[in-house]
RNA sequence: GCCCGGGUGGUGGAAUGGCAGACACGGAGGUCUCAAAAACCUUUGUCGCGAGACGUGUGGGUUCAAAUCCCACCCCGGGCACCA
């Protein structure tokens, strides 16, 4: 018997498997197709346990789905554009082509090392220029589409980075760079964006069909859009009299409802208005000072003062449309200039804020909607004017009631969404002044980065044609490698990039040198892997259809918003696109949706916090790979945990793995009828000389009974992604097979023994896919059938996962008593009569109320 | 504040409303050995010598039966947050 020696044969299966090309996907192939995908990784270092979890996980599911008799795309490739790589060359004196290259290099030896089947003949590199041009292709696209923008706003910039960041990669309450933690400052800059915003309401809408997301991930999404609906309301500015001017100014509001409670009128401090109001009179130094203070806090100071409103008059008063009254304009800190119109109709009895306000500068709080449970109701019932002013209540109410105070809609239903609201609607809308309207709280997506290592922008700033987008057929922009990082020289500093002829003027003109946000290469590489190396185009509509939406994609749940976003927003931008543009009669892509199924695995964290390369507590998986081998750190990182739960590594545990493989291998030489022998040729296998041939029909029964329900088990555990206990039905099955070697060799029956190896050995392949190829080539001399991986999953009967005979639980009163063992096709009569038998002493004569059987499992007697 | 997850032995974790703790790790004891490693066997939720009692964050409820369903609350993690 050979010792079970993961090197050698992990290594040897290898290359046998590169060279006989097993791992590609057969384009040519009749069987239905399957794409799974992982988020593929950022070549930052080695691998770690992060990595191994992911690309594990994916790796069972697609050799799975192989012997499930799908045709599998599995495709890897890195995400190699972005800052760390600038970083890393400064401080290595080197340039982030060397270090991301040399990266990749790493990992590509260490993911192969693992026995990851992919398909190495698609690998996508971001930073390659046969795919960043199809990134520019796609841009001057968007372009052509009018989703491309330049303009002047206030952005969040990164000090450590020297670079602006798009909302998304604002993060926590202190808004910090998603990537170095820095606190974030606002700056007005201008910048190119992508008009994500034209596709809020489809983002949101399609949340719905994707049945496969969890949950968790579209509502992060979903709150992220954060969709308002309710009405833009036109106010009159006038004086304190009432007497209207001829300019306007509109606000948004969910609770139209409540416009008769509106009694003041507020302006962000940023509003412009707000400075043009109030110049040059007595109130202008107030509005002022409320303006500057806002300028100067950064989001930590205004986390601080949070809840604590501060305001200045105007000087001037707005017409409340519905009742006519001039109220009083203000300007207020927590007013936002970005949401909106920048401007509000304040409700004090309908808005906590609004109240707080209220409260704080003595301004009127009518009620306008009331609770049904509030004493004020019945006193207001009839109420249609405004009489009383301020209410009897400590905060705002902000639930649904009754409207009072308000006019001809008094006694209407009011709330977000109510009667009252659409009736108030309708009176504006029929007056010209307001209408039904939406408000998103997502931001375009800011592209532009003052960055070098990224995808260049193909735009041309020219002195008579302003900013002039390249001509496709310009493409691609090279990024040039020679630059100087280390001495910091940037993409401006280049002459040769920057100094080109306009293309509409043919003038010298300057090139564009932001490069593009890292997160628009990952938004499309999905697509680009069905037809990696396509010429012509970023990939064949044809065969991208054909292929996508990805079956499965799996990666972390930190990409909730950000990546999964955005490539939801290019999919659907890129159905789009054909239509509209030069690509010919077809479109791009039919799809509007790239992920069908989602798997958000877990991080694996060493004492509770996340494992990455920029924490420093990285867990190269190097050092376990050297002492055990690939196949027991795979199946031990998926035996930890479910996949979707975080993790907290430890090495405990890995030795249980190592074991349970090394009893496996044992186990089908012993099953074969050979002597296991140790390393030392010490005997192991161990016959019980007592046992007769009744007790090797009965462990024969259970063997049998166990290959086809583990088949089963495994079978359902991997589908719903539960491979921790998918692995652990494969060492009960295990467990059954060592109880069967127990018999001597003569009493065995030489053909559930095979059976029991070969299951044994094909549920093991898509976890531990190099011991099950070496079992089944060669230990079970299965060679001519094929490779282990191209074997269909095994067959079961679940007629005969069950047993003939069953123990069932007696329960009194739901208290187990007793255990009774039945045939499984026992009728429930005789279960009733030999479950009261078992526990009559106890039942002491007493009548049963009713008597419960639950098939197969338990007997509860009520008495 | 709003919206999601989650809370089960010493540990990781199992349980379509039906015997809580599958499968492992770790521990204890044993076999083999001069010895050790490996392997194998027994045992291992808590309390109790035992019969038995108690046990899935807390308190109620529904049910013959609740980790699972309902109500209230506590704790941990995550997302959003002065979004009108």
């Amino acid at each position: 018997m050979q010792q079970y020696d993961p090197h050698f044969i992990e290594e040897k299966w290898q290359k046998i498997w590169d060279k006989n090309d097993i791992d590609l996907m057969q384009p040519d192939n009749e069987k239905p197709p399957y794409y799974v995908l992982e988020m593929f990784p950022y070549p930052s270092g080695d691998v770690h346990m992060g990595h191994v979890r992911n690309y594990s996980i994916g790796d069972v599911i697609s050799r799975y789905k192989r012997m499930q008799g799908f045709n599998v795309l599995h495709p890897i490739g890195w995400d190699s554009f972005g800052l760390p790589a600038e970083n890393a060359a400064i401080k290595q004196n080197s340039s982030p082509q060397k270090w991301t290259y040399e990266n990749i290099d790493k990992q590509r030896a260490s993911l192969r090392r693992l026995g990851f089947s992919y398909d190495w003949s698609r690998v996508v590199i971001t930073s390659d220029a046969d795919y960043y041009q199809w990134g520019q292709w796609i841009f001057l696209k968007f372009w052509e589409m009018g989703l491309v923008e330049r303009r002047s706003s206030p952005v969040n910039w990164c000090p450590d980075c020297n670079t602006v960041l798009a909302n998304e990669q604002v993060l926590g309450n202190d808004g910090h760079c998603w990537r170095c933690k820095t606190i974030v400052e606002k700056r007005e800059l201008e910048q190119w964006y992508f008009n994500i915003t034209s596709y809020a309401d489809e983002l949101l809408e399609d949340l719905d069909e994707l049945k496969g997301w969890p949950e968790r991930v579209k509502q992060m999404q979903a709150n992220w859009i954060g969709k308002s609906t309710g009405a833009n309301v036109v106010f009159t500015l006038c004086d304190e009299n009432g007497n209207a001017t001829d300019e306007t100014i509109t606000v948004f509001t969910t609770r139209p409802d409540t416009l008769f409670g509106c009694s003041f009128f507020l302006l962000a401090p940023e509003h412009p208005l707000a400075l043009r109001l109030s110049k040059g009179t007595e109130y202008e130094a107030a509005v002022n000072t409320v303006r500057l203070s806002v300028e100067k806090a950064s989001s930590v100071e205004r986390e601080m003062t949070e809840r604590d409103k501060n305001g200045a008059f105007t000087g001037r008063y707005v017409i409340n449309p519905v009742s006519n009254q001039a109220v009083p304009i203000w300007v207020s800190d927590y007013v936002l200039m970005e949401y909106g119109t920048g401007a509000v109709m304040a409700v004090p009895s309908g808005d906590q804020r609004d109240f707080e306000f209220a409260k704080k500068y003595g301004l009127p709080i009518p009620p306008v909607v009331v609770s049904k449970d509030d004493p004020l109701l019945a006193e207001l019932a009839n109420q249609t004017d405004t009489r009383l002013l301020d209410v009897p209540w400590d905060e705002a109410y902000t639930g649904s009631g009754f409207m009072v105070q308000s006019g001809e809609f008094t006694g209407l239903a009011g709330g977000k969404d109510s009667e009252g609201s659409s009736a108030v609607i309708n009176w504006l809308s029929e007056r010209g002044l307001g209408s039904a309207s939406v408000n998103f709280r997502l931001r375009d997506w800011l592209i532009s980065r003052q960055r070098y290592w990224g995808n260049p922008i193909p735009a041309v700033h020219c002195k008579h044609c302003g900013i002039v987008p390249l001509p496709y057929e310009d493409l691609p922009v090279i990024l040039p490698l020679d630059l100087d990082v280390t001495a910091g020289e940037s993409l401006a500093d280049h002459k040769e990039f920057c100094e080109v002829n306009c293309p509409l003027c043919r003038q010298p003109a300057r090139r564009e040198t932001d490069t593009m946000d890292t997160f628009t290469c990952s938004s499309w590489y999905y697509l680009r892997y069905v037809d990696a190396h396509n010429k012509s185009l970023p990939f064949d509509g044809d065969t991208a259809d054909k292929w996508l939406p990805v079956d499965q994609y799996i990666g972390g749940i930190e990409h909730a918003i950000l990546h999964l976003l955005y490539s939801r927003f290019f999919t659907k931008a890129l159905r789009d696109a054909g239509l509209l543009g030069s690509t010919g009669a077809r479109s791009l892509l039919q799809l509007g949706e790239p992920f069908k199924n989602l798997l958000t695995q877990g991080m694996v964290k060493l004492d509770g916090e996340t494992m990455s390369k920029s924490k420093g507590n990285v867990v190269p998986p190097e050092d376990m790979i050297a002492r055990y081998g690939a196949d027991t750190l795979r199946v031990y990182i998926l035996f930890m945990a479910p996949p979707d739960k975080d993790l907290e590594w430890s090495q405990e545990g890995l030795e249980g793995i190592w074991r349970f493989l090394n009893r496996a291998w044992r186990s089908v030489y012993d099953l074969l009828g050979e002597c296991v022998v140790d390393s030392e040729n010490n005997v192991l296998s161990i016959y019980d000389q007592d046992l007769t041939s009744a007790d090797a029909d009965l462990r024969g029964q259970d063997l049998n009974r166990d290959i086809h329900r583990v088949i089963g088990k495994a079978k359902d555990d991997i589908e719903r992604f539960n491979l921790n206990t998918a692995i652990a039905a494969i060492m009960e099955l295990l467990n059954s097979v060592s109880a069967y070697i127990k018999l001597p060799r003569e009493l065995r029956n030489e053909e559930l023994c095979r059976r029991a190896a070969e299951a044994l050995t094909l549920l093991l392949a898509p976890m531990a896919p190099h011991i099950a190829e070496e079992l089944w080539c060669v230990v079970l001399q299965n060679e001519r059938k094929g490779s282990v991986h191209a074997q269909a999953w095994p067959a079961h009967d679940p007629s005969q996962a069950q047993a003939t005979m069953v123990e069932l639980a007696v329960q009194v009163n739901g208290k187990v008593r007793a255990r009774i063992t039945v045939a499984q096709d026992a009728n429930e009569a005789e279960v009733r009569t030999e479950a009261q038998a078992a526990v009559a002493t106890l039942l002491d004569n007493a009548e049963p109320r009713k008597i419960i059987v639950v098939g197969g499992k338990l007997v509860n007697i009520v008495v």
